[in-house]
DNA sequence: TAATTTTTGTTATAATATAACACTATGTAA
DNA sequence: TTACATAGTGTTATATTATAACAAAAATTA
């Protein structure tokens, strides 16, 4: 079962790193983390990456070129991403909206495109940002 | 004013370039397009490219890293965009939809964020891609 | 077992983007 | 006009992000 994917050893140290930090995170600051632990070479991390993208366990925003993990157990797959990102402090959360989900899954352009994944960034100022 | 900006000579090569091309152009294509014009490193191009976006010219698609013309006078600044992606042919298209707009320009969430901007892409396949 | 697929480790390199600096052009105000 | 400020240019060097190619090891399957 595709969600229920056993990760190998490399793919377990990056999400690991991953999930620990609350922020995004760039592959080679992942890769400077994960020197430690055996993992020597950009490709090592950028295999991991994609392997984790793929099965849903992390998601790339795509603005940031960088790396957070999923906590939502339902989108184990990449395929309906909403996030929200502020551009003074970079702080980054997955939003999980199911009006808009809906509303995004269901939307249909006039021009016969099939779709079958969305990813949408917005941009602004966090409430601790606002303040200062 | 801003939205009639009057471009100078590197930005009017790199917009011309953009706006003949019906697919979203990298900027490394771009720089080789225009060094029979004088543009002759990667910075001349980035910066026309960062100034060409922030009046709202052209687009980043940001999954592609490519920069794409924007074919609406309304969407002069680059605040609230949309795309069409095919995973197949590469095709890319603006949406214009303006429900769809007006749902996500007044989308609030509940951490208290100010959105300012936000990027739309979907992605599948296009009519042509389907048959095939 | 053998065959097949997936993952790994490694080196090298490609593709994307910015820093720093000196200089030029353009606009604004005394 | 001069002085000042702002924005754009040209250039070299370098930083950052990502993939190609190949051989070996590990896991899967038949
Ligand atoms: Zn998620
Ligand atoms: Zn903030
Ligand atoms: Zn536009
Ligand atoms: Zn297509």
């Amino acid at each position: 079962m595709q969600n229920q994917q056993v990760l190998t050893k490399n793919q377990k140290i990056v999400l690991d790193i991953i999930e620990k930090s609350s922020q995004p995170l760039k592959a080679y600051s992942i890769l400077f983390d994960v020197k430690k632990k055996g993992i020597n070479a950009p490709l090592q991390v950028y295999r991991a990456l994609d392997k984790l993208v793929e099965i849903g366990k992390i998601h790339k925003i795509e603005s940031r070129n960088a790396f957070i993990a999923c906590k939502n157990s339902k989108c184990q797959i990449t395929k309906a991403t909403v996030f929200s990102i502020c551009e003074n402090c970079e702080d980054v959360k997955e939003i999980h909206d199911h009006k808009l989900s809906e509303h995004l899954k269901h939307y249909k352009d006039n021009k016969g495109m099939k779709y079958s994944k969305y990813n949408l960034e917005f941009f602004g100022l966090c409430k601790k940002c606002i303040k200062n």
